[in-house]
DNA sequence: TAGATTGTTAATCGATTAACAATC
DNA sequence: TAGATTGTTAATCGATTAACAATC
């Protein structure tokens, strides 16, 4: 199996949920074609895509198994074997992303919250418990948790950040507007709303100036 | 002024945060490398994509004045004038992003928020009104309001975008998981949680893998 | 069999990086 | 002046697309 593109990595998940909604639609077989109408991308692309993930090779004229096709993603992208989360934040931010019932689909499960405003020890939010920052080293140990969602103001994310890596947490998914400084050996994501709206404003006035 | 590339987009934002930050620290010039350094970027990369934009040249030897190129910077992106934007769906998800202070600095604001289950026909969150679906039509209308975000479930969403559409609707914002069909006359950006962290659960597994 | 669709190699396109002259 | 830094042209790298043989 060859290493695939950053770009391919992204189109993944795409084609991921396309495949469960082919599914979901009784389809058992599928071409790249259907795929690429489906997302706007050229046939070609996804055949190529999809080669460098697949176990399988797809039939001639039939075209692709559905069903192994989203096994054989989800495995290569970790969406199998659910890995736990801890979110530290519990403001709306954090409440939403608590809530947020898909991500079990991604293979993350956030299994409890931290804050600093909690004069108690213990709260409860969607059902999971909100620790006080000062137990966050304790339960990520007890817990083995990898993964750390930063939703705190951006004032604190860096201390926050440092907090975490100190804890034994090695990916941190950052929803706070600065570019936060980790070392090599751990795996950070910034959600960056200001990039997806520069996108989108840039050719929103492209659109209205041709009109 | 040239086409700058998809890429380049992408990551004027974050020179406008480090710039910006910058500024706070009270430098008034600024180099590529500081730059660089600073978003584990190359310099040369920088000044390539700063010449994309900006409108004065960098003064070799002192770099280039801080305060310009955030100008600059704010102005290419159209985050200076402000555009008013509507969400629909006001959950968790919404309430968090109608609450959010920071869209201001990327120039848009949210005015109102609709839902379904408000039976009365006008409630308030964060501040700002939230009317009933029904009213959608009329008020993107009167206020002229180009952008709408989408944070209702995936069920509706595609029905949502339509109905955005049919009001007037010109750039989506979408947070439900599924792939909007859109005119090519109006812009669309999905914020696509599963693809990042598709790329943060790859990056931790071939971390953990090293161990 | 004929036709549709796959998988792969080669060609093209676009973005990054290197090299270097210009200049404060 | 010497040294640092810019801006740009050319070289490299990586990703997409085109072409086409293989095959169900």
């Amino acid at each position: 199996m060859e290493g695939i593109s950053k770009e391919t990595l992204l189109r993944l998940p795409t084609y991921l949920r396309t495949l469960k909604e082919l599914r979901e639609e009784g389809e058992e077989y599928v071409s790249s074609t259907v795929i690429a109408n489906r997302l706007n991308l050229s046939p070609i692309q996804v055949r190529k895509d999809i080669a460098g993930v697949s176990s399988t090779a797809g039939k001639p004229k039939t075209g692709f198994n559905v069903n192994e096709l989203i096994e054989d993603m989800s495995e290569f992208l970790g969406f199998n074997d659910s890995s736990q989360a801890i979110i530290v934040g519990v403001g709306q931010l954090g409440k939403a992303l608590m809530g947020y019932g898909n991500f079990k689909n991604y293979g993350v499960e956030i299994v409890a919250g931290f804050d600093t405003n909690t004069e108690i020890d213990f709260a409860e939010e969607n059902g999971k418990p909100v620790y006080n920052i000062n137990k966050l080293s304790n339960i990520v140990h007890r817990l083995g948790v990898h993964i750390g969602i930063i939703t705190v103001p951006k004032e604190n994310a860096q201390e926050v950040c440092d907090l975490l890596i100190k804890a034994g947490i090695r990916a941190i998914w950052n929803f706070a507007p600065v570019n936060l400084k980790v070392p090599d050996n751990i795996a950070i994501k910034n959600e960056d709303m200001a990039a997806s709206l520069a996108v989108l404003s840039k050719r929103l006035s492209e659109i209205l100036k041709n009109e």
